[in-house]
DNA sequence: TATCAATGTAACACCTACTTTACTAAATGT
DNA sequence: ACATTTAGTAAAGTAGGTGTTACATTGATA
């Protein structure tokens, strides 16, 4: 399963799921989806999910078993 | 625009079409569509083409202006 | 030239990422 | 208590990724 660490990046940032959204160019509801894993992003969104951290994907998202 | 190496990485690995595509348990019709920027994969379809190409993500697909 | 492997194209169907809208709920402050 | 902000759920629709099947093309080699 691929996890991420949206929640902890935006957080970390003092960023709503609005902030986060509209930086992102995407609905609120799409973050909320990632954050509550609705389902995964697409590799264009995560490479721009990356972009507004400052980080490499692999900084926000990673595999873990279970 | 979201570029990638995978060919280049492929043919490094002398492997064909074929051989990647049954190493991802996908078709060789999804490799060509990759390669020839029919589409883009997946977040998990890139994750998994890095770690057949022991590379990160970002090694193997990158975002280039044009 | 005939054959075979590797690559490519096209059409169809399916699933899922993502949007929009609307509503609910929890947390915080006044 | 009330208002506001933030987070969450749900349903319907659109777009695009992915799979499948079938056929075409190119290149190498016998």
């Amino acid at each position: 399963m691929i996890k991420n660490k949206v929640k902890v990046f935006r957080v970390g940032n003092n960023w709503t799921q609005a902030d986060l959204a509209s930086q992102l160019n995407i609905s609120r509801q799409a973050v909320i989806s990632i954050e509550k894993y609705k389902y995964l992003p697409s590799l264009e969104l995560a490479f721009k999910i990356a972009k507004v951290f400052n980080s490499q994907i692999e900084e926000v998202f990673y595999e873990e078993e279970e």
